[in-house]
DNA sequence: CTTGACATTGACATCAATGTCAGACTTTAC
DNA sequence: GTAAAGTCTGACATTGATGTCAATGTCAAG
């Protein structure tokens, strides 16, 4: 598939998804034309990119963050040491924000049931249980 | 407490408080001679501020999440509808968010545990049971 | 074959979060 | 009392993630 339906079909602009391939998180295969040509697996691919992106990683670490998940569909993955030092830090600061968001979310659902809002709650429960 | 003691309890550099207080994310009392004079309350404050931004909420959004905060310490917390909307709307961002970011953990910690740095996990873990 | 929609690259603009610096004032330490 | 360190405000710079535009090329429909 060319960029534009990838772009529909991930929510995340064309732009971005040739930026993200710049910054080395995208395989981008080409077609004859040079117009790059996806495939289904690059649809996950932008999908998780982009979440881990709006989660506040640096491209630079979802990067390795990227290529490890890459590494670990493997039986005996491998890891040079530098790259897991690195990942060691970096995971405490994926817990933090973790808990963080956790809390918010719990925050959220606590006063919108309590409030006389809670039908928000229910509606969307609703949707995201019966997805279209 | 002066900006610089709580900067250096929270890791939050004195620009940043400011910039978060100018955000309206913080109040700030002053002392007679204009310094920011904070308390022990405020500690809390900033990290939780800075810990939601680090994870990707912009401060408009994380505004009105600890307003809510604030709220839900009340019996009969109130919320105008159209911040009921718009938390109803962050609130699938955050779970988005949330689960992205388990997955790396998740994914962190399995390579780490199968790779030859497991070392470096039960090292971190440790350091995290008993922190100094 | 032409027109319109989409792709390519590259440059430039924007926005939010930060860093940094300057000039004036306060406080702390000597 | 003087010097060093911390604080204030305000301006300017930077960085990373995006938006936007221009000039060109490709493709599908009429």
């Amino acid at each position: 598939m060319k960029i534009g339906e990838l772009a529909e079909r991930t929510g995340v602009a064309p732009r971005l998804v040739r930026y993200y391939e710049q910054q080395g998180l995208l395989s981008a295969p080409r077609a004859a034309n040079g117009y790059r040509d996806y495939g289904e697996e690059h649809v996950e691919r932008v999908r998780r990119v982009a979440g881990l992106v709006q989660a506040g990683l640096p491209t630079r670490v979802v990067k390795v963050l990227l290529e490890m998940e890459d590494a670990a569909a493997m039986a005996r993955p491998t890891c040079p040491r530098q790259v897991a030092e690195l990942l060691t830090s970096e995971l405490g600061g994926i817990e933090d924000r973790i808990a963080c968001l956790t809390r918010s979310r719990d925050t959220i659902r606590d006063v919108l049931a309590r409030t006389e809002h809670a039908a928000l709650l229910s509606e969307r429960a609703a949707r995201t249980a019966a997805p279209a």
